[in-house]
DNA sequence: ATGCATTTTTAGATCGATCTAATTAGAACG
DNA sequence: CGTTCTAATTAGATCGATCTAAAAATGCAT
């Protein structure tokens, strides 16, 4: 049971060399002759030597590990937004330690606490709903590299990477007023998210320099069948809106299943336009969703890059990585009688 | 920049008292008096100490992090395994350390390694497609606490949590057979995955014990549109099936699609069973597909569990957890006329 | 006070690697 | 063959916590 794990200096016993040697092969180093490390290298293959990375970093001060907060994992848009971190991470030999906030400003603290315990080297933060701008300051005051994702609670507290909001909304917006549209819905999430405001304030600006019509927003709660009452909600507005920008995209979906079950049929009856571009879009039967795409992967990519970038160079400015979104046109989006 | 790390010797110092004192207040040990522990409590916060858990795993033994591999994220089906996963272990103060194998033996092998390098104190594996059983031997002879999870090369091999395949199968037959459906087809990926051969099995077994037809077998590839190419290349076939079961719901849906495509009708001209009842199943437009659902969640929080019961006691007895799935009847399957 | 049993505290060894600084082996040369 | 320079190796200190075993402080009864 309690097998004896296997140490350097067994590793150096049975090479007949120095620990320090066997130190110095297992790291690559150039300092050491062919034939040793070749001597070295056939005792590790046959002892199975792992090294006890706690003892490394406890000396060596790096873990070559780096924490990861997300609210949570529920849709395509988190999950693919971790891939992409671990990939690039993955490729420079770093290891994800990844929590969950579950959007909760506490548990996200203690999570914090603990990855700097397990001696992350550095921290990916997509903040949950609610977080202080404190909690942020702190951790940048004590020297760990921090980079903020997706959301911020300000921009000039840490590297950051995420999306246009904005843009994707002018987005939207232009395809629909090219399409004729002129009363236009925003159908949003309840509660407080910073990038809800971004949106929101876009949306309102963009339809004023287009001289269209607010026609409306709706506030829905985030629920998995996307809440599709959303849909009674839409065509009770006076003046009735003939198109819908969603928050995104299950909210979107939401909405045309709740169309179908008014009989309405989006694109004609109403366009509506969603947000994120879940891989799901592409399956099922028509039609498909019209979006915004946002590329989580790249973000996540991007933050993973900017955090590398500033456990090497602590002192290196702030810098903010901003992924352009694209319009996805497919066939919820209509010209308008 | 190179902010010296405050060290329990500082705390110590502060407090006035020993290391070996300070030491036992962070571990809350009960050996310390209450006037002392408020003390050094005290100073702690203060300083901002954060525990190097480097040194005490070196010493103590007990990293309290658990790696964990699976193949990849790319649907909800992996990130509410992980979630699930994530949610067990972090009630257990246990920290996931994440890696994607994207289910290639050989990376995987790295990341094995690489976790126990980490100090893993425990590893749940979702095994890339092609792992050998050597694989997993190994790391159980050398005492790495292991747990299979979802797929597996051997349940004799280590503890196992996971789906009943075969019983998945066995639902969408005979919810098919009650409906009238004797001529089935099954869409399955190509490609050597385990699960193929026990889904197959368990279909073609069970066709027999109904009396029903297999009406032939296809292989598709899993593509990020289901590969709606599958609807034609079932309608070729001769005899004609009424109904088929697919791998999954992603391959179901991508068959959705295809037969729109054909201007055929999910239910009524096939009926099409999918499996694992992704969370996308409920959104957009209808019909929604009839599927098998899973529990992934659950899978995952059963995995964690089986692996901090191995932790424990490691020389606890084999065990599995099979969670039953449940058959979810939507619109796409009907009777046959 | 004194002795004895507890309760608290502590010095010092220890975990397994890395780093520094010093040593040894090997090569090249006159 | 001795000298010098470079390449290869190594002894020993060190990282920051935990553990053990023993010492110091405290309480209580006599």
């Amino acid at each position: 049971m309690a097998v004896k794990r296997t140490t350097l200096m067994d590793v150096a016993r049975a090479a007949g060399v120095s620990r320090a040697t066997a130190s110095l092969v297992i790291r690559g180093s150039d300092l050491v002759a062919d034939k040793t490390r070749e001597k070295v290298e056939k005792v590790i293959a046959e002892l199975d030597y792992v090294p006890n990375s706690g003892a490394a970093r406890l000396r060596g001060q790096k873990s070559r590990t780096v924490g990861v907060i997300i609210p949570n994992l529920v849709n395509s848009f988190f999950s693919e937004f971790v891939e992409g971190i671990e990939a690039e991470l993955d490729e420079q030999g770093y290891q994800v330690m990844l929590a969950s906030s579950r959007d909760d400003p506490e548990r996200q603290s203690g999570l914090l606490r603990r990855l700097r315990e397990h001696d992350a080297e550095g921290i990916i933060l997509f903040p949950a709903e609610g977080t202080e701008p404190d909690t942020i300051e702190k951790l940048v005051a004590a020297g760990v590299p921090l980079v903020q994702a997706m959301r911020h609670v300000g921009r000039d507290l840490s590297d950051f990477a995420g999306s246009d909001h904005g843009l994707a909304v002018r987005l939207s917006v232009r395809h629909l007023r090219d399409l004729g549209h002129r009363r236009i819905s925003f159908v949003s999430l309840a509660g407080k998210v910073s990038t809800r405001e971004e949106r929101l304030g876009a949306f309102e600006e963009e339809l004023r320099a287009q001289g269209l019509v607010n026609a409306g927003v709706i506030d829905v709660p985030l629920e998995w069948d996307g809440s599709p009452q959303s849909a009674a909600m839409l065509m009770a507005l006076d003046p009735r809106p003939t198109a819908a920008i969603c928050f995104n995209d299950i909210l979107a979906s939401g909405l045309l299943r709740g169309l179908f079950d008014l009989g309405l049929m989006p694109g004609r009856d109403l366009s509506v336009v969603g947000h994120d571009n879940l891989s799901f879009i592409d399956l099922g039967a028509p039609p498909r969703l019209t979006t915004v795409q946002v590329f989580p992967r790249q973000i996540g990519a991007a933050s993973a890059k900017l955090l590398l970038r500033r456990i090497k160079d602590p002192g290196a400015e702030l810098k903010s990585e901003i992924v352009t979104p694209r319009l996805r046109v497919r066939d919820t989006t209509g010209p308008v009688d």
